[in-house]
DNA sequence: CGCTCTCGTCTCACTTTCTGAGATAGTCTT
DNA sequence: AAGACTATCTCAGAAAGTGAGACGAGAGCG
């Protein structure tokens, strides 16, 4: 029941929207506890939304996020022209270390896994593409702090060890372009046990090539 | 410019949204032609789905579909158990019959394909995740119109040639719940060249078995 | 059977929010 | 430096959203 942020239909229909994802399904007394709105105006919401397709019902009458979201998804995604571009260069990168890979681009003053592959051990970190995350915490977090050209010329990479997570580690490194802007982070994490306490050692050379590859690849194309 | 629907915010905010997926990024002008809202109504419509993250600004300030919309996408699937559920199922059709296979499901009077997977022929036909098409046109539409268990006893599979695409036939079998009643359509879709103009001889028994398998996974689950 | 609880849905007078033409300010072009 | 674009902001007026409460359907119970 935490509160809404703004005022307006579209705060609240966002807040219910994010309401939905993180419960899954609710019936319309749920909704209201989960939204703080009357019951009135939350039901008014969800059918506005339902009529949009944002919203639909399951089989027992609950409401849960709608199939039109998942058409917008994938919409989204591919009117990002780097996140398309890198998909190949992030396969190749998690078949030749083995581990999760990541791309983040950062979005105000925290950052957004746009592209995320996961590694085929059993025991594998995993974040969600799309997930919102800090920017002072993480590899990829330090990576995109980095604003222009000046900084960060020591290395080409960065790594952190649980700095975010406990018991994960990560090596990031920056897609930079014409201009020198950091544009996006390519980042590869798991657990410490593979990853070891330094591991850049090992990584840091394929997450760079990899973050390189993918700037050549942009500057080709634009 | 085509009109909006509604009056309220709401309908304008999915209305911008649809004119942004289909035209990939805007400038404020452009989305004012796009939508045929007045410029301070675009402008502080798009803004404030930019707080939410429905909306980002690409690197030339243009209006895009934003992140957020990335995370929605994947939760509204995941939310979605049938869905779900019928990855692996659908996985294992694809790679037997070598054709693009997909889930469709009712919604309304037309149908939403939910789960999309292609098939590896340079050929080949795709539906993209989440889009919606007509209920009275395609094999899986025929099938998910059956409504009752007393409807279509008479074959596990529907054909179709060319009926809502030129130079496209597909398979199609329902999947039905303890009470019969349809609750998906399993299809397989492809070229006239490869599927023949009688397709179902060759993958009706298929499609009909992975239906099958589904709606038994479905009813342990459930 | 009738009582009660809960659920989803609808109504309607009230009022807050949204509206949008126009003014303003920043950015390239020429 | 004028012109032709942008994006962004303002404010009185108008329209849309609001939510307590009524309603009917259904489930559970004594």
């Amino acid at each position: 029941m935490d509160s809404v942020s703004g005022v307006g239909v579209l705060d609240k229909a966002v807040h219910m929207l994010g309401a939905l994802r993180r419960e899954g399904s609710l019936g319309l007394a749920d909704l209201q506890r989960a939204t703080g709105l009357p019951r009135a105006t939350a039901h008014r919401l969800a059918v506005a939304l339902e009529e949009h397709g944002l919203v639909r019902r399951d089989g027992n009458g609950r409401f849960c996020l709608g199939f039109e979201l998942i058409a917008l998804g994938h919409a989204a995604a591919e009117s990002f022209p780097i996140g398309e571009l890198a998909r190949p260069v992030l396969v190749a990168l998690r078949d030749s270390t083995g581990e999760s890979v990541q791309l983040f681009v950062r979005e105000g003053d925290e950052r957004r896994c746009v592209v995320s592959l996961q590694s085929p051990h059993g025991l594998r970190w995993i974040v969600p593409e799309g997930a919102r995350l800090p920017l002072d915490a993480g590899s990829a977090g330090r990576v995109l702090l980095a604003r222009s050209t000046s900084d960060w010329v020591e290395s080409d990479w960065v790594e952190s060890v649980e700095e975010r997570e406990p018991g994960v580690a990560s090596v990031s490194s920056a897609v930079r372009g014409r201009d020198g802007a950091v544009l996006a982070a390519v980042s590869v994490s798991g657990p410490i046990e593979r990853l070891t306490r330094g591991p850049g050692k090992r990584f840091g050379r394929a997450v760079a090539d990899a973050a390189d590859t993918l700037a050549k690849t942009l500057a080709a194309t634009a």
